[in-house]
Formats: structure tokens, sequence, C-alpha cells
DNA sequence: TTAATAATTGACAGCGCTGTCATTTTTTTA
DNA sequence: TAAAAAAATGACAGCGCTGTCAATTATTAA
């Protein structure tokens, strides 16, 4: 059966307490001694119990996910990276979906964290972003790992992965420049969401870079959504309106491109030839629109195995664990872009 | 600070063991002193630590969510479902993402059952599908529920929830029929998957119901994949096709009929007026096609809560378990689909 | 070389709970 | 009514590990 730690004391002919020493990696054993407990180790692939460990020890092995994301692919691939940083390190994951817009999250979640005796968070955005969340969270006696957008930590509550959506954004809008648009109008997500400003923070200075003069009335609010990409393209490219008409389009994320590229369907617009439509995420169903999405992707996977790794430092105080990793998603061109005409 | 058993039993002026007995609804305490304690558990809003029930017990609180598919809205959705049947009986839930194509699967998922003592296990497609692999599951120490496409479970080896693919294709494909149809097409998913051969007969029992001849022709092999939806989609409607041509296309999910729907583009065949088309799993992009697509929808957060309840109660041993739910996946009628020229 | 210091190692209690089995209380039977 | 049977409760060990602190060994200084 199941090998306890007492099976390798035995084996490798030390007390338990050292066979402990050894798998925490504690200083003060001697090498002799650590190379004869780590081969019992091995032969009896030996793993802690987790239980155990959590109930004697002051220290806890469990780390939570916290999520309130609509996009269940960003989810998914979080949780898959953060589950194998888990694997790596012998700790164990929560999986906690909770919704941001209650006014009680905060609470809700405290609670858990109280009962759950959990030692160290993940938090994504949106819940990343909610600096009284995050500040109540952080006041616990847990770690606390975000990722977020932008290039720097918006403050020292935590340490953050970091996602440079401003550059990508630029490159993005570069990438429109290029194809010789000058009209770019920019579609935006929630208002408050920090990756709708850094991707219009980019959009704006790749416009800066190439002179080309920024047209506020280009620049439609709205939310993460499909419907908002409709209103959003409905509203630029009607016939009644009043603006410069855009001759390419720069969407927040792949949802509202998708909805851009519905509205410019139903007015007759062909798309790339008439107007450029850009997304940003690279969901799977930005291959499966007519055209094919241009678009930005992100290893969201990488990502979350980092910002998981860089927790567990955290919590084993391990030297000087406040890197601020920093991601530039990629562009990808597909169909959905093309020269001005 | 959190309470403990301790607490509870001092105020209660019990013994630990009786409250015990009382948290784990034993029976032999007396009606009185279970309220008693009951009162104490409530005021002190006191939870059994997991890790010592674990520890001390021979019984498991844990259960795992062994899943691998492509799907990720699926997997949220099942996820949440099962999450919410864990709190209400304070179980803790293990995720764990594998790859049903691994050659190892079985014995890696077998491991780590043993590693993590597990009591239980929720299965979906295409893993529980796999007889081999449920029946390596099924010979451990533990319980499994499977989650599966039909009307009746294919065998003995575990309880299942049974997801009605069957009646839902065959409504589905009734609706093309009132629509005037009769050269219905239909694109299928992998063929192994029972997801697929549910469909099909409903597909089939349809036509059967309303006399219309079975074409084979129209019946093209496939898999659950948008570029499956697009070749499927060319090779019915090409020019060259000496086929007859389809009026509606049932295809098995959402991401085939946006293949069809992006083939029909390409072959300028406009939608719904000259092809009705029909998805399957109301995923969230079946609204964000051109035209929305018609589908079907089914509750997996429901059937994702009953499944765990059903393991659950398995795993107290509680009474008849062997219950085995049937859902039906509802259609929702969108754009995509249109009477027959 | 020996005493003093530092580095290793181990003995033991106890984390919060459940299982076993003994004890007490209640109910039933004669 | 007492004795026997059944039901309810409690005492206590121990799950596998870590924390504390004492004991041992190695290293350094004198």
């Amino acid at each position: 059966m199941k090998a306890t730690i007492n099976d390798v004391a035995k084996r490798a002919g030390v007390s338990i307490k050292t066979v402990s020493r050894v798998i925490n990696n504690e200083t003060s054993v001697r090498q002799l001694t650590r190379d004869k407990v780590q081969l019992a180790v091995d032969e009896l692939s030996y793993q802690p119990n987790l239980s155990a460990r959590n109930l004697a020890g002051a220290k806890s092995y469990s780390i939570a996910y916290i999520y309130d994301n609509p996009n269940a692919y960003y989810i998914i691939d979080m949780q898959k990276g953060i589950l194998s940083a888990c694997k790596q390190h012998g700790f164990e994951l929560l999986i906690h979906p909770c919704d941001a817009k209650d006014k009680d999250v905060s609470k809700e979640v405290v609670n858990m964290v109280k009962q759950a005796r959990i030692a160290g968070l993940i938090l994504t955005p949106p819940l990343s972003e909610m600096p009284d969340f995050v500040k109540s969270l952080v006041e616990l006696d847990v770690k606390v790992v975000r990722i977020l957008s932008g290039n720097v930590a918006p403050d020292e509550l935590s340490p953050c992965v970091m996602v440079n959506d401003r550059d990508a954004a630029q490159t993005m809008t570069q990438h429109l420049i290029d194809l010789g648009h000058k009209d770019i109008a920019f579609l935006a997500g929630d208002a408050e969401h920090m990756s709708t400003i850094e991707r219009y923070k980019g959009y704006r200075r790749a416009l800066k870079a190439s002179n080309i003069e920024f047209n506020k009335s280009l620049v439609i609010e709205g939310d993460y959504s499909f419907d908002s990409g409709v209103n959003g393209a409905k509203n630029l490219m009607s016939e009644q309106t009043t603006n410069t008409r855009p001759t390419a389009i720069f969407s927040c994320n792949d949802e509202i491109a998708a909805g851009a590229l519905f509205a410019a369907r139903l007015m007759n617009i062909s798309i790339p030839e008439q107007l450029s439509i850009v997304g940003f995420e690279n969901s799977p169903f930005s291959r499966q629109t007519w055209p094919k999405l241009t678009t930005a992707d992100q290893p969201n996977n990488q990502i979350a195995e980092d910002a998981a790794k860089l927790l567990i430092s955290q919590i084993r105080k391990q030297k000087n664990p406040i890197t601020i990793s920093q991601y530039v998603p990629k562009i990808i061109v597909r169909d959905s872009t093309a020269r001005c005409f």
C-alpha cells in the first residue's frame, strides 16, 4: 500500500523527524543523511499525506484559485497551469468561483479562506483589479498573487504577474497602420477593466507614433460582449453617422470583434475589403468566424503556472520572490484585416 | 477563531464522540441530544476540519472530477455544479484534467486515486465512455458516477446520469421536417462517441416517423471540429457533387455547424434561405455566428450537481442510490433554420 | 588534547477527528 | 418488580505528520 513517513524512516535508518526535514527542504541535515533519505523516498515512491501535513503543521499546503470571468477558456487554461505548478510542489488546489458584482464577495471569500486554512490565493481579472477586495484578502494571513493587465503593478499589495496588453495593442494597431489604415476605430470593453485601459493606451500610442491624428468620435464605449460589438460597429458604420467612417476597427476582445463582424454583415459591408476588424484574446471562436479574426494571443497556461510558482515561493518565504513577470501577447494575423482600399 | 469539535462538545455538554455522531448523521443518538448538539454547531458555526476527518477516519471526504473535453464551457459548468454539491455535503473537490488519447491515462488516474485517498469520481465524456478505463477505476476502492449520452446505462459498472441526446436529436430533426425539409444531411461527430451515435439514432427515428426515405449519401462522417463541418458541408453542397443536395443540415455540435456556416459562405449559399443548418450544445458562440444558430441546450450545471449528489449518496451507502436521472436537451430555435424553399 | 560551540538528530506531544470498545442509561420482557 | 436486552454515550488510542526541545555528534578554539 501507500508508504508513510515511518516506512521511509525505517528504510533510511533515521528518525521520522529527519525524513520530515528532508522532504521539507529544511537546512541542518547532513548531505549524506539527506541522500539516504531521498533514496528511500524514491524507492518507496513516497508522497507526504496532505491531510496529515495540514493537520499537524502550522503551515498549509493548499492554495485557492478564485475566479469570476465569463470566459471559460481563460479559466480552464489558468486552472491547468496552476494545477501543474501545484503538482510539482505538492500543493493542493481549491477552486472557488464567485461573483464579482455581488457586494458580499469579499466577505464570502474571506470566510472561505478562514475556513479552509489556505496558504495562498491566485486572483485573475476582474477580481485582481478590485482594490478593496484585494486589500481585505491581503490583510488575512494568506499570500496573494494577482494576474493583471499593465506594465507595472498598481500597488504594493501583492506580487503580480503582468500581461502587457499595452504593447500588444500598440503592435496590433501598428499592424493596421502598416496596412495603410488611418481612420481606426476603438471598440472598448468595460471601461473600468484595466485591460480596456491598457489596450486603449497602446492604441493611442501607436497612432501617435505614426503621427495619425486622434479622432475621439472613433472611440466607442462598451463592454466585453458580443452585443456591445454589434452596437458599436452599427454606430460607427451606419449611413446616418456624421463621423468619419473608419476603415479599420480595433476591438478590445474577440467577442466584440465577432459582434462587429455580425453588424458588418447586417450592413452589407464586406470584411476585410471594406473594413478591417481585429480582436484580442485568441479565443477558439476567433478561428470560427467569417472571416477568421486577426487577434492577439497570450500564453495563459504559462502565465498561470508562473503565478502559482511565484505564490508558492512566497509561501515558502524563499529568497526574493517579488519577481513580476511580464508577458506580451502575440499578434496572430488571420483574414479579417487587409490593406486599406 | 475557528471552532473545533471540542468547543461544540463543551457547549452542548456532551462528549466529542457524540458530536461526531451527530455531524455524521449516525443513528443511535437521541433526538434530544441531537438537537442540543445541532444548536451548538449552529451557534459556533462549526465546520468539521476536512484534513482531520480524512486523516482519522477510514472514510474519505474527497471526490475528484476527471475530465478531458475540448469544450471549456462544458467543463466550467460541470465544475460549478459539482462544487455546489460538494459544498452542501462538506466534500472536497479535486480537479484532474487528463488526456483520453494517451494510452497511459488509465494508469495515471489510478495512481492519482490511490495517492489521494479519493472516495469517488465523476466522469464525463469521452472518459465516461471508455469501458476499460471505467473498469479499471471501478475495481479500485472508489465509487464512480458517469455522465453519458443515451437512454439507458450501457452497463452495470456504475450509476450513470443519462443525457437523452436521442430524443433531443429527434425533436431537432422534426423541427427541420416541420419546416418542410426532406433532404436533411447529417454531419457526424467522432464516430465512437456515444453522443454522435445517439444523435444519429434520433435523426433516423425522426425521418422514419415522418416516412422520409433515408439517404445514406447525406450522412457525412467527421469529428467534433470546425474543420470537419467545413469539409462536410463543402462535400455536401459543392457543384460537382452527384448526390441530392440537402436543404437542411443537422450538425452534431455547434462547432461543426459553425464550420458548415463558414463553408456555405464560401460557396455563396445563403443561410437560412437556401439551406437550414442546426447545431447542438448551445455553446456561447452559437449566438455569435451569422446567422445565430438553432441548437439544443442541456442544463449542464444541474446535471453535474445531480451527478455529484448521486456520487455522494453512493459513498454514504444511502438507501437505493442507483437512480439514473435522464435529461433531454431542449431545442432553441434561432436564425439558421427556415421553411424549405 | 580538551573544553566550548555549533551542527545534526531524535523523542515526544498533539493537530482535530474517527474507530473500537467499555460504560451507562433506557426499554423491554418475564 | 427485577433481570435481560437494547440503545445511547463516553474514554481512549491513533491516523501521518510537524513543532518543540532535549540529546547526540561534529567542529572549532584554546
